[in-house]
DNA sequence: TTTTCCTATGAAACCGCTTTCACTACTCTA
DNA sequence: TAGAGTAGTGAAAGCGGTTTCATAGGAAAA
C-alpha cells in the first residue's frame, strides 16, 4: 500500500513553479504575490490536496492555530454539572466558526503546578483557555513561552501578562443576598464554595456587603465552608442542622451545592420556600428544572466559553485583547417565593 | 521581562560537555551512552529544568507522546450519559500513569468526513482513540499517516489498519433479551439504537437471535427506531403506546433510553416491573439510580478507556497491538424482577 | 605485534516550514 | 535622464530536534 499522500511545501512550490517561499507566503498572506503566481499556488494546494505540516510550521515559528481548553475541575465535577456543559459549547462553536479544532488538555487534579505548566509549555499550544484555575499564577508567568498566549475564564486577574473572561462575582454575591433580605430574611446561611478559589471568596464578599447594606449582622456561625460540589455541600449542612442554629434562608456558592442543600432540607422536613428561601449561583439548569424550581444568579455560561474563545481566536491573529467581565441576572425561582 | 526559560538540546550538551546527538541519545535510549557521559547529560536536564521542543522532536521523526480521544458524539450525549464519563475517566488514568496528557479533540457533529480527517491528522498526534465512529473507514485509510496510530473503541472491526476494543454487542443484545423471556415475557418491545452505528445493529441482532432460541416470532410492529438519545426514546415510545399494541417487555439499547421509556410508562400509569419489565444497556449510573433500578447489561465502559488507552501507550513504544473484544455482564434491577 | 572488530562519540544531513536578505525590473520624482 | 523608490521574487539561513555516517581508540583475535 502506498503511504497517503501528504505533499510536502516543496512539491507544491515544484508543481507552481515557484520557490517555497512564495507558496509560504500565498499560504500565509504575509506578502504580496502577484495575481498570477497566486492563483497558480492555489490551484496546486487545492489539486494536490496539501495540508501543511503543523510541526514544521511551529517550529519555524509560524501559528498552528491550536487552542486548548483547560479545566482545573475534577472529571465528576466536569460531567455533573451543566454548567460546564454550556461553557464547552460555547467554546468549541466560537473555536469552529474561525476553524479551529479545540482540544480539551485532560491531566489529573493531584498533578503539582510544575508538571501541569510544563505538560500545557509541551504541548505548544498557540492559545490555551483556562477555567477554574487556583493554582500559583507566577508559574505560568514563569515557565509559558512569550508566543502562548492564555485566557483565564474567570477572574484570576492578578496578572498583568495574562488577560480574564470573568464576571463580578461580588457583585453576584451581593444580589443573590439581596434577593433573599428582599423577601425579609435575616439570618442568612452562607454555604461558600472552596475559599482557594477567587470567585468562592468574591462571592462570600458580596454576601457580606448586602448584609451591611440591609443593616444585618454578618454571623460567623451561619458561614459554613463548602468546595462547590454535592458531597460538600451536603455533610456540611447537615452538621449543620444538627446544631439547631435558626435561619430562614440559604445562599449556596453554586447551584450543585444550592440542588443539594435543597434535598438535604427536604429529608429533614424543612419546606422551601415556606421556612427557609433559597437561592443558588451559576443559573444551570439543574436551578430551573429542580422541584421547586430554585432561584440563582445566572452566569452566562455559553457566553463565557464563547467570548474566551473569541478572545484567543484573535489574539491568535494578532490583535489586542483585554479582560472582559460579563454580566450576572438574577434568575427567581420557586425557592425564593 | 527575561523569556522564560526555555533551554535547547544545543545548550544541555553545552552544559555536559558533549555533543547534541549524545543529550538525543540519553534522552530517547536510543543508543548506548557510556556512564560518565549520561549521568552529566542528566544532570543538566535535571538543573536547567529542559523540556525538548515538541514540534522539533516530531518534525525530525521522533514521536511526540501525544494522544488524543475522538468522540463522534453530541456534547449533549457526551454530557448526559455517564458511561461517556466512566471510558473518559479510565482512559485518563491510564495515559496519565503513562505520564502523558491525553487531549479531547472536538469538532462539530456536522462536520464533514474530510474535514474531520484532516483536523486530526494536521493535529499530528502520535496515537489517536476514537469512539462511536461510524463514518466511512475508508477517508482514515486514505488520509491517516502510517506512524499515526489509531485504536476504535468498539468494535469497528473492518479494517486490517486499525485495530480495536470492544465488546460482543450481539451477544449482549442476546443476553439482555434472554432475561427477559426468562422472565416470562413473549412480546418484547425493542427500542434500537442509531442503526447507522454498528453497536446498535448488533445489539438488534442479538434480540432477534434471543427470540429465536426462545421460540418466540419476531415482529416488526414492535421494533421502534430511537437513536440513544433521551429524546428520540421519549417521541417514539408515545407513539407507539398511542398504537396500543400489548407488549409485556422492553429492550433498550442503552440506559438513557431505557430510563426515558421508565419515565413514559409511569405517566402512563404502566408499572414496573409489574406490568411491563425494564432492561437496558451500558450499566451506567443512571440505571442503577433510578426508581425502581433498571436492570442493564453492563459495558465495562472504565475498562473499555482504559484498555484502549493502554493499547495506545504500546503501540508508541512500537509494541504488537491486537484487537480485543472485553466481556459483558447481565446487571439485574428491579425492573426485571 | 599486527590485524580485526566493537563501542562510544561528534559532525553533518535532514525533517518541512517561515523569514530575512539581496537582487531584478519597473515606476516615480526631480 | 539620472537617482530613488517600490513591488515581486528566490536563495539561503534558521527553528530544535533525530539519525546516519565516519572515525578514534581499545579489546579481542591472529
Amino acid at each position: 500500500m502506498n503511504l497517503p499522500s501528504r505533499h510536502t511545501i516543496n512539491e507544491i512550490a515544484a508543481a507552481a513553479g515557484v520557490s517555497k517561499a512564495t507558496v509560504s507566503r500565498v499560504m500565509n498572506g504575509t506578502a504580496i504575490v502577484s495575481e498570477e503566481r497566486r492563483k497558480k499556488v492555489e490551484a496546486a494546494i487545492k489539486k494536490m490536496n496539501y495540508q501543511p505540516n503543523l510541526n514544521a510550521r511551529k517550529l519555524a515559528g509560524g501559528s498552528g492555530g491550536s487552542i486548548a481548553l483547560v479545566l482545573e475541575e475534577s472529571t465528576e465535577e466536569f460531567f455533573m454539572n451543566p454548567f460546564w456543559k454550556s461553557v464547552v459549547e460555547g467554546f468549541i462553536d466560537k473555536a469552529s466558526s474561525s476553524s479551529l479544532h479545540p482540544v480539551l488538555f485532560f491531566h489529573s487534579k493531584n498533578e503539582s503546578d510544575e508538571n501541569l505548566v510544563q505538560a500545557l509549555v509541551r504541548g505548544n499550544f498557540d492559545g490555551v483557555a483556562i477555567f477554574g484555575w487556583h493554582r500559583d499564577i507566577k508559574i505560568l508567568e514563569k515557565y509559558v513561552p512569550q508566543n502562548m498566549v492564555i485566557v483565564f475564564g474567570g477572574n484570576q486577574g492578578a496578572s498583568k501578562r495574562f488577560t480574564y473572561v470573568g464576571v463580578d462575582n461580588e457583585e453576584g454575591g451581593r444580589l443573590a443576598t439581596q434577593a433573599l433580605t428582599a423577601k425579609g430574611c435575616t439570618r442568612i446561611l452562607k454555604i461558600t464554595g472552596d475559599l482557594t478559589v477567587q470567585s468562592a471568596r468574591e462571592r462570600l464578599a458580596g454576601y457580606k456587603k448586602a448584609l451591611a447594606e440591609a443593616g444585618l449582622p454578618f454571623r460567623e456561625n451561619l458561614v459554613i465552608k463548602g468546595f462547590f460540589t454535592n458531597e460538600s455541600a451536603e455533610v456540611e449542612l447537615n452538621k449543620f442542622l444538627a446544631k439547631k442554629v435558626t435561619f430562614d434562608g440559604i445562599f449556596a456558592a453554586n447551584d450543585v451545592m444550592a440542588a443539594t442543600a435543597l434535598r438535604v432540607l427536604t429529608n429533614h422536613k424543612i419546606r422551601v420556600p415556606q421556612q427557609v428561601k433559597l437561592i443558588g449561583f451559576d443559573g444551570s439548569a439543574l436551578a430551573t428544572t429542580s422541584n421547586p424550581s430554585i432561584g440563582s444568579i445566572a452566569q452566562p455560561s455559553y457566553e463565557l466559553g464563547s467570548v474566551v474563545a473569541g478572545n484567543l481566536v484573535k489574539a491568535l491573529s494578532r490583535q489586542e485583547i483585554s479582560s472582559v467581565k460579563l454580566e450576572l441576572k438574577l434568575v427567581s425561582g420557586d425557592s425564593l417565593r
